[in-house]
DNA sequence: AACTATTTATAAGA
DNA sequence: TTCTTATAAATAGTT
């Protein structure tokens, strides 16, 4: 359609070939729109020129992946289905783990026991039991070791305290203090000694938590027996 | 072109939209060909009618993939991320649930108890000794079941052999049968019944199974004591 | 699917 | 590139 009627084959001029496919381009990308709008098509077209140029067309209502994806169902092929189902397979297979480690739990909380035998209860239950021995070994190590923190802390406070009641009278015996000034001091420092003595109090008794048992944390121990 | 001018918008008659699909897309497709041909482009176009139908085109020297693959980096667009960022998001999300899952069991397992405070020991404690109740309480639960199961079996069996001894009696009293030839039958008909005595005296057993703990299944609870 | 009057696309030239 | 225009090609309406 032109001046002269053109054979179709390559056309060898460069610059001719350039032109044409500019204008060729355009015309075929108007008839694209155009099928598109007359009879509600869905048009994707993907053009590069031997120049490497690149020109798309992809229908208003559409995109290229949603076209990309018609041709794969539609031709039964799927470009990247390597990437994809690995991705799908490890999705699976997560949740499957998933699935059976939330069934484990439910097993341990007693939450849900069918389908275990009675030899598998059995074992569960001395699982479960032996777990409970090793927490609560861990929570007397736990407590121990508060104590010990704790311990430590008072022996501590003992020292100063006890420096500071030195202090005291040394400065009582002193001439240069009067009774009068130093009364406010004095009891102030008497009653943070009777905050050290209840604190050493209860050091004495957490000295052997594993024989007590008496407090709140020992009462499921008791409920055990 | 044609014999009257039409305006682009959708032809709203159907079979008429359907004719001009066709012929439309046989010439964008001619159209494609030719400027594959004349100017050594590189195209593919695929068309989705309203009606669902596919139709494609890709030129000879290049397939679907290569197209979107250049599509992609010359746009410097990844169709796909939106689809791949999500499912990797998805792995992430349940590896992160499987992990918190498998810490949990450690937790209840008593392999890993790093982290928890004595608070938490304690609740952790309580829990657990909790789910020990429910599972030796389906444990008994299930050797209830299986011995009322066995107790009906004997039942049965008893039921079957007093027949079998009866019918032996009679048999006896007839003179029409001798004692030596039935002798073997005889045999085989007590050691039968003491198999049946055998399995009485375990019935009653059984009758109280929560009131024993004496067996493997009770130790534990010993122990717990 | 074929026909054909017309519109549209475009080859060649400017 | 873009415009022009003669002409080839495409196609709307019809059969």
């Amino acid at each position: 359609m032109g001046r002269g009627k053109i054979e179709i084959k390559k056309i060898e001029n460069s610059t001719n070939r350039q032109v044409t496919y500019s204008k060729r381009r355009n015309g075929i990308i108007k008839k694209a729109k155009e099928l598109t709008v007359l009879c509600d098509a869905k048009i994707s077209l993907l053009m590069l020129s031997s120049t490497r140029k690149f020109h798309e067309y992809t229908s208003p209502n559409t995109t290229q992946k949603k076209m990309i994806d018609q041709y794969q169902r539609t031709l039964g092929v799927d470009i990247w289905s390597t990437h994809y189902e690995r991705m799908q397979e490890n999705l699976k297979r997560l949740k499957e783990i998933n699935n059976k480690l939330r069934r484990e739990i439910r097993q341990r909380t007693g939450e849900d026991m069918s389908g275990l035998s009675l030899q598998e209860l059995c074992h569960l239950q001395e699982n479960i039991s032996e777990s409970l021995d090793e927490i609560r070994e861990r929570k007397y190590h736990v407590i121990k070791t508060q104590t010990d923190t704790c311990r430590k802390k008072v022996k501590n406070l003992e020292k100063r305290h006890g420096n500071l009641v030195l202090d005291l009278e040394a400065k009582s015996e002193d001439p240069k203090y009067g009774v009068v000034e130093n009364e406010g001091q004095y009891n102030s420092a008497m009653a943070f000694a009777n905050g050290v003595h209840n604190l050493y109090a209860f050091r004495l008794q957490s000295l052997h938590p594993n024989l007590q048992n008496g407090g709140e944390f020992g009462s499921r121990n008791l409920r055990l027996a």
